[in-house]
RNA sequence: GCCGAGGUGGUGGAAUCGGUAGACACGCAGGACUUAAAAUCCUGUCGCCUGAAAAAGGCGGUACGGGUUCGAGUCCCGUCCUCGGCACCA
């Protein structure tokens, strides 16, 4: 039977009709249900994509039988690395790939049926849309972050408080340090006053430490870096400062990690991104320092444990510490520039791994303890960063494991502040005990000693209260070429934001792809779209992440051409009820985009500061792969039930085309045609003559040749079947194999379900469906209720394989019973239309209908039906079930339990012990204790 | 090491508030139809035991060991294992 025919009757259809676009209605109530979109990669689509494509095309079909305006739109987040790499290869254009492959994502998603409004569709690389993500990071540069309002305000507001009080009433999230007044701001140059406002502003520019391979004459990602080397030709590989944008995400650190409170989110992805925002209480305190020189200078260190303040006795400054060159003495100068310069070599990342001997060396220079005067050595190391609080520590190796691995490698001395408890063997860490040797702590215990020394330390200058987070602000800048262009003009070092009224920065046509030689993207070298008006732009591009921080905010209004979208079309869509997607993106994109949602709230832009309600991780479809065995030292195949466990070393596995494989059985010829190299070995099947393969459940893959394509699938079996069988395979959270056989079961059901009521095999032509318009009896009415409140109930769940059971065991009932009556299938017909639209479409068509399925409203169960006229009750006796007993539905409570008593098959277990009690659960349960 | 999720037949999985396991499907086995194959339909399918067999019945069983309860896959405590994330963050 070929349901594929149906299929382009009714996608034609669809699409024709418009049939899924998205219409504000301000009589309805709104859903908007997400799909994390796609980067159109070249390879297309798998089985594994779809999956929650799926999913919520059948929550937005329910919904919009339920009566909601539906939001379910898809586009493609076409910036990316994989098309320039291409372009780079080839000479082709990213702009073309990219092209294509959305063609052949866009062909592949509507085969199987899903009903987006494609007139929705947005595209990131596409100037009309990143126009919008262009301005929205003018916005950020615009912008700074008020710690006291608590909230994002124009920077023109920061430089009229600057001119009138200069910036110590200011209270914002910033990266300078000191002080300056009214007179001074006035006193600079514009040079000078825009490097400051550097500091406030939420997209700014900073020396950043990069990767930078001079050999390669690119900049790499931690990624490609290996033990100081790239990964691709092993030169040396650098940690050199270069002119970066950022963004201030730090600004929003708190309100991120409160917003979690608010969010239907999985426990994991939550927690993940609380780790990642890394909030931690604690202290900054305060050390003079003099240099050889002689002169005083202070040096801030955060502490987490302020009360071990009298248990250290060294600190450690990170390698790049500004304070490194004036505190080194003279003894020390060769010493410590070796050991930056090593420090240089190593990503941060493998500093944090590498770990197993500490590595140090001290300055020569010395601390004065704040509160006992006692001289403290100061050293650098590596073990220090300085991406986190201040980049500097005071070492308490007696309570801290790394400076205690640190002070027993160097003996530099351990000296325990807890009453009782010794570090000679290892760090103390625990935050409990009694303080001792602690000057004014002394006796304390350690929470309240925490408590005091925060007051102290502020009262007497000597440092203050801090919260610190681990997240740190976010590198916005690539040397790439595909990726939006910065509206971005510097002149004399000074950057400018192009005008709104020149928006977009087009991308401009470029003859090759390849960095520059120092590390700038392919623009630098187009002289003439570099200078403009005296000034030169940015040539950097922006990240892959930027068009998806907000593409979510475009569908609500696509087409707008004087603002990222309308106020009114955004308060009538967000947020997203439900944001269906991979986990891969927890700390990444779902970061980026909640960062840009509040930042767009502050401004009044956005009309939630939270843009995605509830959040589901689909789970990945794994392939299954089928290796064969050759023997290593002759051309020859082994069937792989043939070779013991232990032999398997002296074969070597290929991984065969999935489809020439039978389940496991191998075609052998076609195996010969698909590797001519391997055309004469021989193979040697097993004693039934089978040549059988091995399975392996692995990621899906072209080079694991395991990959199944929806395509295939839709065309063997049609959409439908796929579409039941990607929500059958298993939870829609969990990783799942995909197994080939399986599809039989959903696509027998399909069969079963066309046969059983149209009573022949034949899908075309097209025929009228007489259905027995006789009443239905009471156990089918039944059966209809029972499955109308099973599916609503699991939908609302997002329990998708179960509603897929229920149809199958409602079909085996209702062919048992032979029941075929229109009055029991025209509802389900409503039921099965967001699994299988097409196959239900058309028998709801044949039924005689003339209005589309899709608006049908759906059905509602009447709890009286599901009564059963008798209710059978397990019986149990001291826990374990003996008999059944069946009573008439309205059978009294009451007496049920004197019924049971006076059953005569009872005292066959109670074994004549007296009965004790009987506990009766009504319609559920009877229990008898004896 | 820390955090999170999970462990149920040959397989995918079901059991929503604790209610008396294994729904639904795959696979497998047997049968019907067929010259045959495909397709379709029917029967069986957690293990062990009683029974010639059908019927019927008994015992064990949801990673392992305890506990709470009339009753535990589900709740509590401990152990083991698997998967995912983070990992010198002071």
């Amino acid at each position: 039977m070929g349901f594929a025919a149906l299929d382009k009757k009714w996608q034609d259809r669809w699409e024709k009709a418009g049939t899924y676009e998205a219409i504000e209605d301000p009589a309805r109530p709104k859903y908007y249900v997400l799909d994390m979109f796609p980067y159109p990669s070249g390879a297309g689509l798998h089985v594994g994509h779809p999956l929650g494509y799926i999913a919520t095309d059948i929550v937005a079909r329910y919904k919009r039988h339920q009566g909601y305006a539906v939001l379910h739109p898809m586009g493609f987040d076409a910036f990316g690395l994989p098309a320039e790499t291409y372009a780079l290869r080839t000479g082709i254009h990213p702009a073309i790939t990219t092209e294509q492959n959305i063609a052949r994502y866009t062909a592949q998603l509507k085969r199987i049926g899903l009903g987006y409004p494609w007139n929705r569709a947005v595209k990131t690389s596409d100037p009309t849309y990143y126009k919008w993500t262009q301005y929205i990071f003018l916005l950020l540069f615009s912008h700074w972050y008020d710690k006291k309002r608590q909230k994002a305000r124009p920077i023109h507001e920061l430089t009229a408080i600057f001119e009138t009080t200069g910036n110590l009433s200011v209270e914002a999230a910033t990266s300078y340090v000191g002080t300056f007044t009214a007179a001074e701001w006035k006193s600079w140059n514009e040079k000078q006053r825009s490097d400051v406002l550097m500091h406030y502003r939420l997209a700014y520019t900073a020396e950043g430490m990069v990767n930078w391979c001079p050999a390669l004459g690119t900049v790499l990602a931690n990624e490609e870096v290996k033990d100081g080397f790239s990964e691709r030709g092993g030169h040396p590989v650098y940690r050199v400062p270069m002119r970066q944008w950022f963004l201030r995400i730090t600004a929003y650190a708190e309100r991120l990690l409160e917003g979690l409170e608010k969010i239907d989110w999985p426990e994991a992805i939550k927690e993940q991104q609380r780790n990642w925002i890394g909030r931690s209480e604690g202290a900054l305190i305060y050390f003079d320092a003099y240099t050889p020189a002689g002169e005083k200078v202070r040096i801030e260190v955060f502490s987490t444990r302020p009360d071990t303040l009298w248990g250290a006795t060294f600190l450690v400054l990170a390698p790049e510490h500004p304070l490194v060159e004036k505190l080194t003495a003279p003894h020390q100068k060769a010493a410590v520039e070796a050991y930056q310069q090593a420090t240089q070599r190593r990503s941060e990342r493998d500093r944090l791994i590498g770990g197993a001997t500490p590595t140090g060396i001290p300055l020569g220079t010395y601390a004065i303890h704040p509160y006992t005067g006692e001289k403290l050595p100061i050293w650098i190391s590596d073990y220090v960063l300085m991406g986190y609080g201040t980049g500097a520590i005071m070492a308490v190796p007696a309570h801290d494991q790394r400076d205690w691995l640190f002070a027993k490698h160097f003996h530099l001395p351990i000296r325990s502040i807890l009453a009782g408890i010794s570090a000679e063997n290892q760090a103390y860490e625990a935050k409990d005990g009694i303080l001792t040797d602690s000057g004014i702590l002394t006796g304390l215990p350690v929470p309240e000693a925490i408590a005091r020394i925060r007051e102290l330390l502020a009262q007497d200058g000597k440092g203050q209260p801090t919260v610190q987070y681990r997240l740190r602000d976010v590198v916005f800048s690539r040397q790439r070429y595909w990726g939006e262009p910065f509206p971005i003009i510097w002149r004399d070092a000074i950057p400018y934001p192009v005008p709104l009224e020149e928006l977009p920065v087009t991308l401009p046509p470029v003859e090759r792809y390849e960095p520059t030689g120092d590390g700038r993207s392919p623009l630098a070298r187009i002289t003439e779209w570099v200078n403009y008006q005296g000034g030169q732009r940015e040539t950097d591009t922006m990240p892959g992440w930027a068009g998806s921080s907000w593409y979510f905010l475009r569908y609500c209004d696509p087409h707008n051409n004087t603002a990222p979208a309308h106020p009114e079309k955004l308060r009538y869509w967000l947020p997203v009820d439900l944001y269906v997607g991979g986990a891969e993106h927890a700390v990444g994109h779902l970061l980026y985009a909640r960062f840009w949602t509040h930042f767009l709230y502050d401004l009044g832009l956005a009309p939630v500061a939270e843009p995605f309600q509830k959040l589901v991780n689909q789970g990945m479809i794994l392939g299954r792969s089928i290796i064969i065995y050759k023997d290593k030292s002759a051309p020859r195949f082994v069937s792989a039930d043939l070779i013991p466990p232990d032999q398997k070393a002296n074969y070597l596995p290929i991984r065969i085309d999935i489809r020439l494989a039978n389940d496991t059985q191998v075609d052998i010829d076609g195996f010969r045609a698909w590797m001519p190299e391997y055309q004469d070995a021989e193979f040697i099947p097993n004693a039934e003559g089978v040549f059988h393969g091995e399975p392996v459940i692995e990621k899906m893959s072209k080079s694991f040749h395991n990959v199944v394509t929806p395509d295939e699938l839709c065309e063997t079996y049609g959409a439908d079947t796929f579409r039941l069988y990607e929500m059958f395979l298993g939870p829609l959270t969990q990783t799942k194999p995909w197994d080939p056989r399986g599809i039989q079961g959903p696509y027998q059901f399909l069969r079963r379900l066309w046969r059983f009521l149209t009573q022949t095999e034949a899908i075309e032509p097209f025929a009228p469906l007489n259905l027995p318009l006789d009443e239905p009896t009471r156990e089918e009415l039944r059966h209809l209720h029972h499955l109308i409140k099973r599916i609503t109930e699991d939908l609302d769940r997002l329990s998708f394989n179960t509603c897929v059971s229920h149809f199958m065991s409602f079909l085996n009932e209702m062919q048992r019973l032979g029941c075929r009556k229109r009055a029991i299938w025209e509802p389900v017909l409503i039921l099965l239309e967001p699994f299988a639209p097409h196959i239900a479409s058309e028998l709801w068509e044949r039924l005689g209908h003339t209005t589309p399925l899709q608006e049908a409203s759906w059905p509602t169960y009447d709890p009286a039906l599901l009564q059963a006229e008798t209710i059978t009750y397990p019986v149990s006796v001291n826990g374990k079930l003996r008999f059944h007993i069946e009573l008439p539905a309205d059978f009294p409570p009451s007496d049920i339990e004197n019924h049971v008593r006076t059953d005569p098959r009872l005292s066959r277990y109670t074994q004549d012990k007296p009965i004790k009690r009987i506990v009766v659960v009504p319609s559920k349960i009877i229990n008898v204790v004896v």
